[in-house]
DNA sequence: AGGAACATTCGATTTACCTCA
DNA sequence: TGTGAGGTAAATCGAATGTTC
């Protein structure tokens, strides 16, 4: 138990800032209508009482009706006095304490936006990168004889990610047409989309890994032939011009910028 | 068991005081 | 020096909850 006597020193045996019960008594000697009709003027609480409080308040945060009647008599308060005091500092204490958790998040959210930032503008390169490339491609199919095989991307430069792959079949250089067919029947391809990624669920290559289901497109879309382009992400590794025709300006992210795409179910 | 009376706590708000431009 | 704005602490109010009888 705090001591006042310790915590207020010298001060506290003039006790100087015991002056309501005083002043209160004087206002009734002098003016009985002060002391019966008008309430006690606030008058803040003395330094030396504050600190007391406060010790005692580092000590139990909660006030027992025994503690409140002994910090009462100690202070010379009224019991009611006391339990204001740590009410309104129990207040002042889970403000200090939102505005630390309000810091620490907005910390881990600058971070992650840092990360995020990041990421963003690698992709955005790596998409640089891509377009470059098939409009050499193009140039290159326009002015030229077509190279063959069309396939600026070396097997081997897929190869090992993908288990299923065989260089017969690279080799074989699949047209468009054959290869939705084959889409459909080896999603064992999708190995290229990051396959070591926790974000790979093995089935449809942009289900999130977690189980939110946040971002589930309906399945009777992927039925769609014609849409099924944005199941190839950079629609490698048979990068032909068709590939490209049908490519929207952002395909591989469903056609949203991908800041959007962060924050399509964040209603703020 | 259930309800009235009372005490306590809490969040929101008001009030009084203090500082500073 | 007076004054208004803004901040802070003390106090009030009403609702919720717990305890006792």
């Amino acid at each position: 138990m705090v001591n006042f006597e310790e915590v207020g020193g010298e001060n506290s045996k003039k006790r100087p800032f015991f002056t309501q019960v005083d002043k209160k008594a004087e206002n009734c000697n002098e003016d009985n209508d002060g002391c019966l009709h008008q309430p006690e003027k606030k008058r803040r609480l003395a330094p030396e009482q504050v600190q007391f409080l406060e010790k005692s308040f580092e000590v139990e945060n909660k006030l027992e009706p025994d503690r409140k009647v002994q910090l009462a008599k100690e202070l010379d308060l009224q019991p009611r006095q006391v339990a204001i005091w740590f009410q309104n500092r129990r207040a002042r204490y889970k403000t200090k304490l939102l505005e630390k958790d309000y810091d620490a998040l907005k910390a881990s959210y600058d971070k992650l936006k840092a990360e995020y930032d990041a990421l963003y503008a690698e992709n955005e390169k790596l998409k640089n990168e891509v377009h470059l490339l098939s409009q050499k491609l193009l140039l290159g199919e326009n002015g030229k004889p077509k190279p063959e095989p069309c396939d600026p991307i070396s097997p081997l430069d897929f190869q090992p990610k993908d288990p299923s792959f065989s260089p017969e079949a690279a080799s074989n250089a699949v047209p468009v047409a054959a290869y939705k067919q084959e889409e459909a029947a080896s999603s064992a391809r999708s190995d290229v989309f990051d396959s070591d990624s926790s974000h790979y669920t093995g089935g449809n290559p942009i289900e999130p890994a977690d189980s939110s289901h946040a971002f589930e497109p309906d399945p009777s879309d992927f039925s769609q032939e014609e849409d099924v382009s944005f199941l190839r992400p950079n629609c490698f590794p048979k990068l032909e011009v068709e590939c490209y025709d049908d490519l929207q300006p952002n395909s591989c992210n469903l056609g949203f910028p991908v800041q959007d795409q962060g924050t399509w179910f964040w209603p703020y």
